[in-house]
Formats: structure tokens, sequence, C-alpha cells
DNA sequence: CTTTCGATGATCT
DNA sequence: GATCATCGAAAGG
């Protein structure tokens, strides 16, 4: 993205028939590229202000979604810094607001591929020890413990609950 | 440390 | 007219 990115640290899925899910009530025009192929960005407007970005899910048809939540950034440092107007590493990309706006991620991203330019996502060279916990910022299905992170990371945009 | 609250606009009812 | 997958600043302990 543009020489900037990081290591994805934190999501939480939204599945079809989560009352939870931007797709529960079936196909808008907002959550159109939610439907669309896998392996998709699906990018909507939060409370007028962020952007959001998810990792459209297969089977492709049925709204499925992964809300990226926050990177460990690595590269492009100083553009994110200057995006977001901070120096802190740690809270340049530690939110999906926040992420999206160190990347430049608006509307016009909405419904591209993942796999190609201005994104590359790439698989994680190997698995990784995940913590999960109750997603953060819904009103609905509050108890589905569908928030996940890499474990023991100081990036996560809140601290996961103590085993 | 915690809680509260305003900003801001598209979307949905 | 109400809701909202958020953030950051401000105020209170």
């Amino acid at each position: 993205m543009d020489g900037v990115g990081g290591t994805i640290v934190e999501v939480e899925a939204y599945d079809h028939e989560d009352p939870a899910a931007h797709g529960y009530r079936g196909r808008t025009a907002r959550n159109a590229s939610m439907f669309g192929p896998p392996g998709h960005a699906y990018v909507y407007r939060s409370y007028g202000i962020h952007w959001c970005l998810n990792l459209v899910c297969e089977p492709e048809g049925v709204a499925n979604a992964v809300l990226v939540r926050a990177l460990e950034p690595t590269r492009g440092l100083d553009a994110m810094r200057e995006r977001r107007g901070l120096d802190d590493v740690r809270l340049l990309c530690s939110g999906p607001g926040r992420l999206t706006q160190a990347l430049a991620i608006t509307r016009e991203h909405d419904g591209l591929p993942l796999d190609r330019p201005p994104f590359e996502l790439r698989a994680r060279p190997a698995p990784a020890a995940v913590v999960v916990g109750p997603r953060i910022g819904i009103t609905r299905a509050v108890d589905l413990p569908w928030r996940y992170g890499l474990a023991g990371s100081r990036f996560v945009s809140r601290p996961f609950p103590r085993a």
C-alpha cells in the first residue's frame, strides 16, 4: 500500500448470520462488496469520520468478512506519522479508524482485490499464537468471542482479557 | 487510572 | 429521526 504497511495483529469476524454484522439484513448499497468475491476489500465510513477496512471471506455471495482492527507498523513509518499527526509508533495503527488513516484507505478502495496494488496482502510466514475475546464497540451479539489478536502484541487496539 | 462526551455523515427505519 | 464494527480530548479519582 504505497510503501506503507505492517503486520495484522488484531481482527474481528463478522458472519452473515451475526446480528452485529452489516450483511445481516441483506445486501445494500453500502455493503455490496461484502457479497462480492473473497479476497477483496470492504471499506465503509464509520461514525461519519473514520474509514474501516474489512477483508471479504468466502464463499462468494455470502456476507462474511473480517474487520482489520490493528497493525504493527513495519514500513513507511514516517508517511504514517505524517498522516496521523503523531510520533508514537504504538498509536499509528492500533485501531480500525487509525490504521485506515495511516494507510490512507478510503471509499476508493472499496471492492478492490487485496492481492494486487495498491494492496499487497501476504500470508504470515508461520502460524501465530492467537488470543480471543469479545468484540469491541458493538451493541448486538456482544458475547460472541470473535475478536482475535496476536498473543503478546503491544499494537492491539485494546488489551485482551487475561486468561 | 477511569468515565463522559462531542464530532460528523451515511445509512437505515 | 435514530443508529453506528470510532477517536480523542476533557474531566474526575
